[in-house]
DNA sequence: ACAACTTGCAACACGGGTGATGCAAATAGC
DNA sequence: GCTATTTGCATCACCCGTGTTGCAAGTTGT
């Protein structure tokens, strides 16, 4: 799945490939600082080298991963360039190296969607711009993106709340005539998203303003012409 | 995963989860049938409570790898009522089973889509047809349509086929004033899959009449007001 | 410069999944 | 009914990825 893309594709199961040791004993000594890991500022920060190796080894592994999803710890690591004991120094399990990654991305892209001002700017305006960040964001994190369903509480709880600023653009974009009067809301929501992930696949990178376009455009107007009497 | 979803999805990689034993050593005996497994009619028939089983096995495991792509083969054997070794006798190695699991269900695939002439019948009648077949068969085959990216020829060359052909039919549509004169119909193209396998991601099943209805729907008239001077 | 920290390397333990075999019992097909 | 095929079961070998440890060498920060 390989798999289900989050911003633009909600496929449930998902199972993270791979998990074999999962019965081994547990980290006897966590790592000291807390990489991305949120407001837990118990233990004493990282020295500036390792700090550097940790954002190091989360860009290896959104390239690595991005590939393909099963890549191994060896693997990353070598990307990254260093010691698979060093990526393990950092991120006790695998497990936990992929919601590191998720947690980074997600937050810049929370950061994104917010730097759009969707829900304050004119409906039109805020859809464009929330798009064409997002496309930036998901230009360069895709797999990171796609650990949407992660068991994190806070990237779940990120991508809920991008969810409802979403929809409550689309209300806004429907109180305000741009949207349809009967459009179904969540359903748009999804196509949007699925549009999105499917501009975000476009190989032949155009900058993100063109493929807002092309996304927004096609959200609204659909690819059929104006008002033939069809049907 | 759950991962990229052919009709539907398009992300490249998509990596088969778990391969560990790739190095064992080589079949000593290779199952005698050819089940789906194309024109090679060398070998001897497989008997009928056989085939039977096989059927069972690859019913099995579109279930199990539906739910998880990373299910263990005991967990498919389980699923299929039969003993682990069994599934290893029909299908020599796991990748073999999911291969044959992708065979199986792209045919399925291709007939429900050209049983909707969409080389023939009026565009929009094809292009309706097409998405309520295609739905329908998405609804119990997602696994197995998750494969498209898959290295067996067969399955690539009925996916290319079944892209040109839904190409040519936005073409026909096209020239018959359904689409708009100015459409990116491989962009479209694109779009129509993603529609497909949103739709296909409602849990709330509806029937795929409907579904279809909302898929064109939304191809065609997008979620925008009719004609607003917007812009 | 010195202490604390970090990294690479080599080695190990472990668990799980895969694939191979041989045999006895059940079953299909003629 | 007889034979060939198929299946379940119990084993076994093997490889791979994960996670741990200890230590020497290199780097950071003060």
């Amino acid at each position: 799945m390989t798999p289900p893309y989050d911003f633009a594709m909600e496929t449930q199961p998902q199972a993270q490939p791979h998990t074999p040791g999962k019965a081994g004993g547990k980290s006897h000594r966590k790592p000291p600082g807390n990489p991305q890991g949120g407001p837990a500022a118990g233990a004493r920060p990282l020295r500036a080298d390792a700090e550097r190796t940790v954002a190091t080894i989360l860009e290896a592994a959104e390239r690595t991963l991005g590939r393909d999803p099963a890549a191994t710890m060896e693997q990353i690591a070598e990307a990254a360039g260093v010691a698979r004991t060093t990526v393990h120094r950092r991120f006790a399990t695998r497990e936990a190296l992929v919601d590191a990654l998720a947690v980074w991305a997600t937050r810049r892209f929370a950061a994104a969607v917010e730097a759009a001002h969707p829900e304050t700017a004119p409906p039109l305006v805020a859809l464009y711009q929330t798009t064409a960040n997002v496309l930036a964001i998901k230009a360069g994190w895709g797999f990171a993106m796609s650990q949407a369903s992660s068991s994190n509480p806070e990237v779940a709880h990120i991508h809920a709340d991008v969810r409802s600023t979403c929809e409550r653009l689309f209300a806004r974009a429907r109180d305000a005539g741009v949207l349809r009067a009967d459009v179904d809301i969540p359903w748009t929501r999804g196509v949007y998203y699925a549009l999105i992930h499917q501009a975000a696949q476009r190989k032949d990178e155009q900058d993100p303003d063109a493929l807002a376009t092309l996304v927004v455009d096609t959200l609204l107007r659909g690819a059929g012409t104006p008002h033939p009497d069809r049907l």
